[in-house]
RNA sequence: GGAGGCGUCGCCUAGUCCGGUUUAUGGCGCCCGCCUGCUAAGCGGGUUGAGGCUCACACCUCUCGCGGGUUCAAAUCCCGCCGCCUCCGCCA
């Protein structure tokens, strides 16, 4: 949900917006006629619910004749004042419909476009030279790490068995994540990974991504596709102390994914699943900080791949491919020497006060409460593990281990395939 | 799954049986002022949140876990739901 002081003050900044994403600018006035709509019949209400209280006075110590007439007075005005309470609810939900299809604004600097429009702000680390790359399920499967084979069998497709070193290995890049969390003042938190509709909603995923989302119709529960949206959850309506600087907590959860508007796309191997885990880190900070935190996010994801020693680039995503709640979002790619081309492994997200809005999460100033910005970024997820075993495969097969991940694969730096 | 209890503006709490003089009581904490060698005490005032209207002050509406209903009028009566606690049953 957006700021409608800021609609109000400058409805073409966010027409622009709305072009740049490629959505309706009709929205925009849409949302503003229902603004008046929304306060006039509240006024209404608000007027003839004053006028009943103050003859609800009179009542108790009026007697005969009088009261009476009073009574019957009250009894017409309940009547109207029922119809006016309708009428506002009525423009209020108007209100609320036109208020929640309206996407975040984007931030200035944005590239406009669609998916193909992002901007490559740096490429990072040496791409290996291979003759021969194996991709990652081959290498998987000879490590005895990766079973899509019976993951199909138990699950159906799109869900796989990580064995031997591919749990350590996803065990271990997680970790590492949430050692490097830590170490950077995050709150280590397990959150829940399934939640209500309001959560789920306040989060932004139940708008175009909707189809993307688990729901659990027994108990009206969705399963979470990221830690984020718990996190996000975890303060919903409360007023937060940001007077020590940003709330950071970072989540480790299993995340849940229909992947249903990508049949085959990635089919092969564990690149896009149903079901994995990641470490995800949640900022809620003050709006005017926002872009600083978005930048220390970005500049944590990189350590983490630069511990893990894969090649990787660093694009700035375009207005069209924000989703609803994010202003600007940076992701890091990593190479995939297999396929020759770019694979997401990390999103950052600044989505200002957008999600706070819809979850009523806010902090306490001088002249009352505001509404606070929240960020998200990845810090490492099961799919790494296709970028690592790709990125340090050696030609006879065999994966070397990056010194940081050693302790996790019990000290080893070569992961040989088994017989 | 069964039985019972609880949910009031930061925390505690009065009010709910029996609807209206409640503009939700009092205490603690906190903020401002007065007093004051300093501090404490004392005195006075303020202190839920949201929305509307305002240059601003003021004012108005909503908010007693949430949603409905009854009524001229609901913290209070009725129905549904949610959460927490205790006990019982069942089960990983």
């Amino acid at each position: 949900m957006l700021d409608l002081r800021v609609i109000r003050d400058d409805p073409d900044r966010v027409r622009a917006s709305q072009r740049a994403r490629g959505e309706p600018p009709e929205f925009v006035d849409q949302l503003l006629s229902a603004d008046r709509g929304r306060r006039e019949s509240l006024a209404e209400f608000e007027r003839l619910r004053a006028e009943q209280k103050a003859l609800g006075r009179q009542i108790p110590s009026a007697q005969g004749d009088e009261k009476r007439a009073l009574l019957d007075k009250a009894r017409h005005l309940g009547t109207a004042v029922k119809a006016a309470e309708a009428a506002a609810d009525g423009a209020q939900q108007i209100f609320d419909h036109a208020a929640l299809q309206l996407a975040n604004v984007v931030e200035d600097g944005v590239p406009a476009g669609g998916e193909e429009n992002y901007v490559v702000l740096r490429e990072v680390g040496e791409r290996p030279d291979l003759a021969q790359p194996r991709d990652h399920l081959e290498l998987g499967e000879a490590l005895r790490a990766i079973d899509v084979a019976r993951g199909a069998k138990v699950s159906g497709s799109r869900f796989y068995f990580l064995t031997g070193f591919g749990a350590q290995l996803d065990i271990g890049i997680l970790s590492l994540a949430m050692a490097k969390a830590i170490s950077e003042g995050f709150v280590p938190v397990i959150p829940p990974t399934m939640v209500r509709p309001e959560i789920m909603g306040g989060t932004g995923f139940l708008g175009a991504h909707a189809e993307e989302v688990y729901r659990v119709e027994s108990d009206d529960l969705y399963l979470v596709g990221t830690s984020e949206v718990a996190l996000a959850g975890y303060h919903a309506e409360e007023i937060i102390d940001l007077s020590g600087g940003p709330l950071r907590y970072a989540g480790w959860s299993a995340c849940y994914r229909r992947e249903a508007g990508s049949h085959g796309r990635d089919t092969r191997g564990i690149i896009r699943v149903h079901q994995f885990h990641k470490v995800e880190m949640f900022s809620y900070c003050r709006l005017e900080d926002a872009a600083d935190e978005h930048q220390r996010l970005l500049a944590w994801e990189e350590d983490m791949l630069g511990a893990l020693e894969l090649p990787y680039r660093v694009i700035d995503v375009a207005a069209g491919d924000l989703g609803m709640s994010a202003a600007r979002k940076f992701d890091c790619e990593a190479w995939l020497p297999s396929q020759q081309r770019w694979m997401e492994v990390t999103s950052a997200s600044n989505c200002t006060t957008f999600q706070a809005r819809r979850l009523g999460v806010r902090e306490r100033t001088e002249n009352g409460t505001r509404h606070v910005a929240t960020l998200n970024g990845t810090l490492g997820t099961t799919r790494w593990i296709v970028a690592l075993l790709e990125n340090h495969q050696q030609a006879d097969g065999s994966v070397r281990v990056p010194p940081a991940l050693r302790p996790y694969l019990g000290g080893r730096d070569i992961l040989e395939p088994v017989a």
